[in-house]
RNA sequence: GGCCCCGUAGCUCAGCGGUUAGAGCGCGCGACUCAUAAUCGUUUGGUCCCCGGUUCGAAUCCGGGCGGGGCUACCA
């Protein structure tokens, strides 16, 4: 493995603009979150990258809930744009920029885009006849309308048919040129069931779309003009999708979207990502997205969120696990067990503590613990050698040397002729690492990390140190079977915590200090960069290695092994 | 209504035509003691939703049920 193999290509990542309206919540942290440990993942490899998210601002809701609120449409979404940015930064979320849809850059570029796409034909004024409730302001669709025997679903009252002038994008002059990205996977839609979805309302064929919305008198100010029209608005949908090239369409940016653009987002937004959005781009002349991939849901403790439940898990509650567990902790479990795939995942507390003890108190803490405990014991915390990883016959005597003590105290190995190449097996986890970090998988990208530790746990128990420690002075050898097992335990650890970094980059820090590894290139930094790409810092015994000499303090405990019993965390009530 | 997905060990899921159906977690037992009562080994545990069909052979393919879920273009 070397640096000539790490992929060049950018890597742009991005996770949905979030509704101003709504308080930061699980969902809005998982999506992103997943982005983060992407994004991370990529930066470890190598890959220059790019992660965005931010703010959709121009829902008419918007301007309304100001009112309400005696502010201006701006002076709340200010407020809340923030409150989105201290939850984001409280997640140590690592994205390169944070769009907001009011800013100029947007609404320049989201401008111009409409703009060609009127110059070019794609956007046309056109009628749009549908089911109107007056109740709700609102047009339903021809379904939703038929379904309720065309009254309000609210209110019961009868739908109005109304016809409205609106500018239409002509989706439908793309349908067979999108059915082509699909068919050899040019842009690969993920999971495979969304993917199936998708063609299934593909086939039914697609109709022009609007994207404008006309301005009603006292409307007020918000939201982007049509270039070619005073009296419509863009409609926000359309524009927020923008944002994902209006933040990079300049001159340093402009290769991220050349490179290779992943869009994430929850599965209720997938049409507008996986159709809508590659036409759009497809019209503009602009490459689509490579990968579009929309997560399920969580749900709380077996019961759908909803509003009128009230059982949101929101940033208060993620803060209160993270005070009690680490935030590492709540990033590992949002991480490995959510909603990646088609199915919908429980944030349950008893899960959350189970997770949590098995993962990261018992293995990956445990066995940092046991081997930095074992070097301060027996070597006075200096790492005393180095080893070639390689145990068992023919090539190293000193698992030999380990079995006879257990023999000499009476409890020799069952299978006496294993043996256990390290460097092989560091070399298939960082490969299936790789494999899982392509797919988007990121439960088994951080499996095969994890998979490390276990390696190290068993060997642990094979080879027996803490026995062959008590006969440093009678074993032939003994001394130096010892150093080259405790080296080997360290140094695959010391590669395990690279790969487990992306989803928990400050306790693996903290790992870093207390081992004296200068991964970093701030050390008391966590979002710092690298000082090298994985694949000359996951060398064994090589320039980023523990050394010979190198002082390992035990430190504390990274994870202290979690009460059952206890109760959940709650949310302290915030304002 | 239309289209789609899922139903495999207590839990989460893998397997998707071929030997006695697997993993992780949990539970039980044994071993060990360097470590956070951690770890290592091992057992238990399954009419692979039901019925029928194709096949030498089906959890795996086909048809029909039952149960759960998703999507169905203007709140975002």
């Amino acid at each position: 493995m070397g640096s000539d193999q790490t992929n060049q290509t950018p890597y742009y990542i991005t996770t949905p603009i979030y509704y101003v309206n709504d308080r930061p919540h699980i969902g809005h942290c998982y999506t992103t979150l997943i982005a983060d440990v992407a994004a991370r993942a990529q930066r470890l490899v190598g890959r220059d990258v790019f992660f965005l998210t931010g703010t959709d601002e121009h829902a008419e809701k918007v301007s309304k809930t100001a009112l309400e609120h005696d502010k201006t449409p701006m002076e709340w979404a200010t407020i809340n744009a923030e409150r989105f940015k201290d939850a984001f930064a409280f997640m140590n979320f690592s994205n390169d920029d944070f769009v907001r849809t009011t800013e100029d850059r947007h609404t320049t570029k989201a401008t111009q885009y409409i703009q060609q796409l009127l110059d070019q034909g794609d956007i046309e004024l056109g009628d749009y006849e549908g089911w109107y409730d007056p109740s709700q302001e609102e047009y339903l669709t021809e379904m939703v309308a038929k379904e309720s025997n065309y009254n309000s679903p609210v209110t019961g009252k009868p739908l109005e048919k109304r016809v409205e002038q609106n500018y239409f994008f002509r989706l439908d002059k793309y349908q067979s040129w999108l059915e082509d990205q699909f068919a050899d996977d040019t842009i690969t839609i993920l999971p495979g069931a969304r993917k199936n979805e998708v063609l299934g309302r593909l086939k039914q064929g697609l109709m022009k779309v609007p994207v404008s919305r006309q301005i009603k008198e006292g409307d007020p100010d918000w939201g982007i003009k049509m270039p070619c029209d005073d009296s419509h608005r863009i409609y926000v949908w359309i524009e927020a999708l923008c944002n994902y090239l209006t933040t990079v369409d300049n001159d340093q940016r402009t290769k991220y979207w050349e490179g290779e653009v992943t869009h994430l987002m929850a599965k209720d937004i997938l049409w507008f990502h996986a159709i809508i959005w590659p036409a759009m781009l497809h019209a503009m002349g602009k490459q689509p997205p490579k990968t579009v991939y929309a997560h399920a849901y969580w749900i709380a403790e077996g019961t759908k969120m909803s509003k009128s439940l009230g059982n949101f898990i929101e940033i208060d509650l993620l803060a209160a696990y993270a005070d009690k567990y680490s935030l590492d902790a709540v990033r590992w479990f949002l991480t490995t067990q959510g909603p990646l795939g088609a199915n919908d995942a429980d944030f349950a507390h008893a899960r959350f503590v189970e997770v949590y003890n098995a993962d990261l108190a018992n293995s990956i803490g445990n066995s940092m613990s046991r081997v930095g405990n074992m070097v301060a014991k027996y070597f006075e915390g200096t790492v005393p050698a180095t080893c070639n990883g390689e145990f068992g016959f023919p090539d190293g005597s000193s698992l030999q040397t380990a079995l006879k003590a257990l023999e000499s105290v009476g409890k020799p190995a069952d299978d006496p002729n294993r043996t256990f190449h390290f460097q092989e097996f560091i070399t298939k986890a960082t490969t299936d690492y790789h494999d899982a970090l392509e797919r988007m998988d990121l439960e088994s990208m951080l499996d095969s990390a994890r998979s490390i530790v276990r390696f190290v746990d068993e060997f642990i128990s094979y080879s027996a140190p803490f026995t062959l420690a008590k006969q440093l002075d009678t074993l032939d050898d003994a001394p130096h079977a010892l150093r080259s097992i405790l080296y080997s335990c360290a140094e695959a650890l010391r590669i395990a915590s690279l790969l487990l970094y992306p989803a928990m980059p400050q306790k693996m820090t903290e790992l870093w200090n207390a081992w004296n590894c200068e991964h970093l290139t701030d050390q008391s930094n966590p979002n710092s960069a690298f000082v090298a790409p994985l694949s000359e810092l996951a060398q064994w015994n090589s320039t980023h290695s523990i050394k010979q000499g190198q002082s390992i303090t035990k430190g504390d405990p990274l994870f202290m092994r979690a009460d059952a019993n206890e109760p959940a965390p709650v949310a302290e009530p915030t304002a």
